[in-house]
RNA sequence: GCGCCCAUAGUUCAAUGGAUAGAAUAGUGGCCUCCGAAGCCAUAGAUACAGGUUCGACUCCUGUUGGGCGCACCA
């Protein structure tokens, strides 16, 4: 057993070990191990294995129950052992364990999280913008989502890539070029560059569909940068530059750090090649002059690999990919976050890539769309809700509260409090919810700062640290590491259970890749912590007592600390 | 037409097949002479519909209704 291991991991290994050899069972599919309880009445744990043995064993559950708990030994943190209801075995740790493990966990730096990703490595491919787009609303789910993900793993001891996959190629390039020798305005160019890329496309592109020339002349340019002609080139790289130094700008603001911007033209080298395997293990055939790969007893539609004018398409460019990822870092995990449209294309390729051989495991984690209580968005709409205007929005809206409840704060810190706030706020309201649920976007709701919100739980955390600065101010002599916790009020117990199943919320959101189990976890920390503070005294109660509650306190706030950081929401000691 | 996803309090969201379906918000009523009221305590309110599997179903299966999305050269 690891040093740290959680109660839930020590009592399943226990339960299992002694049903198996209690009622001699070998080999059996049925999981003995425990599960939290709901309710504190029925103990902290549970096993609820005597119900599923009912069958194979011929007896009833609550005898199975009965003579599990007889025959039984019981391990040194448990206190008591209940059998309840038609079935259920109920575990009761003891306080005394449960103060002497929250003590411990002070000791572990990842407050009692085992390194299952220890010498692993994780691929995650997260947010991929297109070049010459301004990033509006639509982005913030991947960002986010894929970057709680890629601080889950690294927190779990994987070697983490982040790799943003930017839309970099295809065919608007042509059109971006001509539009751009022929309509650029140099000044807005300088103040907004993507925003003017854009619309230097949106012009070339509404030319294109009435002016055939127009349309030959952006297809010859294409095929110019494409053959690797200097001066296009030359072009398209300012617009990549461009692109990904405004990108940064909104990544820092959210605390977005990716380790590589590989977009998909770093893979195009590879894509001639990657048709030849396809045609190579006879996997793709001729259709309408395109290439495709029949994927029919798999029950998907074909998938075009090249198209009838030759050019690549997304599916060959993601397969060269993956290739291009296996040869190169070895992962035992892809994951690409992208929006659920993009379903059957992951599946498709997935599909593809297992029938080349390609011993790649790619995960394909979906997040619903986000959508306006009227519409989609859509550029043509006119509704597109820039990014950069949601974050100012939400800093503007975080620092009016900053100033109305700390108004004798320097401005400078007002605006930095503003802006954790402001931006935990959106985070938190993604991060807080079920990825797969569809969105619809509503200012009130991205922004909400009240209740189950980001806000409460920096508000919980400021007000820990503020406890904390008081008591070291009170007592300075005292050296709390050598203070016992003792658990002796409910809430105190509470509070303690609480913190000991850390563990479990962090490999719940990176196994299942949900970052609300996460979220939840801490709303839940905090309010138990809130709970806490309102009932019982800190700094006033009697020596020893004092000391106990403090570092419960000290837990509470490392716990959460570290749990926002996950989420990518950042803490003030005061706010 | 085929396929994927979704439906939980008035509203916005939770609930690895486990016990009495949790929060937030809006409502009502309390709590600053006391460690920060961005808070705490109390109260009321929900599983779309019809079957099935199971000791046990919001969760799994079938059907119905209502929504979202995808399905040959866009990524």
């Amino acid at each position: 057993m690891r040093e740290f291991a959680t109660f839930e991991e020590r009592l399943s290994v226990w339960t299992t070990d002694a049903m198996k050899s209690v009622f001699g069972l070998e080999d059996t599919d049925v999981h003995l191990g425990v599960t939290p309880t709901n309710n504190d009445k029925f103990g902290d744990y549970q096993c609820n294995a005597a119900m599923m043995l009912a069958k194979p064993l011929k007896k009833a559950p609550r005898q199975i129950a009965q003579e599990f708990v007889d025959a039984a030994e019981l391990p040194d943190f448990v206190e008591k052992i209940d059998i309840a209801g038609p079935g259920f075995i109920n575990f009761f740790l003891s306080n005394a364990a449960l103060a002497e493990h929250v003590e411990s966990l002070e000791r572990d730096p990842h407050l009692g999280a085992e390194q299952v990703g220890q010498g692993k490595t994780v691929i995650v491919d997260y947010s991929s913008p297109n070049v010459a787009k301004p990033m509006h609303i639509g982005h913030i789910r991947s960002t986010v989502i894929g970057n709680a993900i890629d601080r889950l793993y690294r927190f779990l001891g994987y070697n983490v890539v982040a790799d943003n996959h930017l839309g970099d190629w295809g065919t608007q390039f042509g059109l971006m070029m001509v539009g751009f020798r022929n309509f650029v305005n140099e000044e807005a160019l300088a103040e907004a560059p993507v925003e003017e890329l854009e619309r230097i496309y949106v012009e070339s592109y509404n030319k294109s569909k009435e002016d055939a020339s127009w349309r030959e002349l952006a297809k010859s340019e294409l095929v110019k940068l494409q053959q690797g002609d200097a001066e296009n080139r030359a072009l398209w790289e300012k617009f990549i530059e461009l692109s990904i130094e405004e990108f940064n700008t909104i990544y820092d603001r959210l605390g977005v750090k990716f380790d590589l911007y590989r977009g998909e033209s770093f893979y195009n080298d590879r894509l001639p090649k990657m048709i030849e395997a396809l045609e190579g293990r006879g996997l793709a055939k001729e259709s309408d002059g395109a290439l495709i790969v029949d994927l029919e007893e798999d029950g998907m539609p074909i998938c075009i690999v090249r198209k009838s004018d030759g050019g690549y398409n997304y599916a060959t460019t993601d397969l060269a990919t993956v290739e291009a990822r296996m040869e190169e870092f070895d992962p035992d995990r892809i994951i690409y976050v992208t929006d659920e449209r993009q379903q059957l294309h992951f599946k498709q390729f997935f599909k593809i890539s297992e029938k080349l051989g390609m011993d790649a495991n790619l995960v394909h984690v979906w997040f619903g769309l986000m959508r306006l209580p009227e519409a989609t968005f859509s550029t043509r709409e006119g509704n597109v809700i820039k990014l950069a205007a949601l974050l100012d929005e939400a800093e503007a809206r975080a620092l009016e509260m900053v100033k109305a409840s700390s108004p004798d704060m320097p401005e400078a810190q007002q605006k930095d409090l503003a802006m954790a706030i402001g931006i935990g706020a959106i985070k938190y309201t993604d991060l807080s919810q079920n990825p797969q649920s569809l969105v619809t976007f509503t200012w009130e709701k991205a922004l909400n700062m009240e209740g189950n919100s980001a806000p409460y739980l920096q508000y919980a955390y400021a007000r820990i640290s503020s406890v904390y600065d008081k008591y070291h101010a009170q007592f300075p002599k005292t050296e709390l590491s050598g203070c016992s916790i003792n658990i002796e009020h409910e809430i105190e117990r509470r509070l303690a259970i609480k913190l000991s199943r850390f563990p479990a919320a962090i490999r719940g959101a990176a196994e299942n890749y949900r970052p609300n189990i996460l979220a939840d976890y801490l709303y839940e920390l905090a309010q138990t912590y809130s709970s806490f503070y309102q009932n019982v005294p800190f700094l006033k109660a009697e020596e020893g007592v004092r000391e106990s509650r403090i570092r419960l306190c000290r837990s509470t706030a490392a716990t959460l600390k570290q749990g926002l950081d996950l989420l990518g929401i950042e803490t003030r000691e005061r706010i």
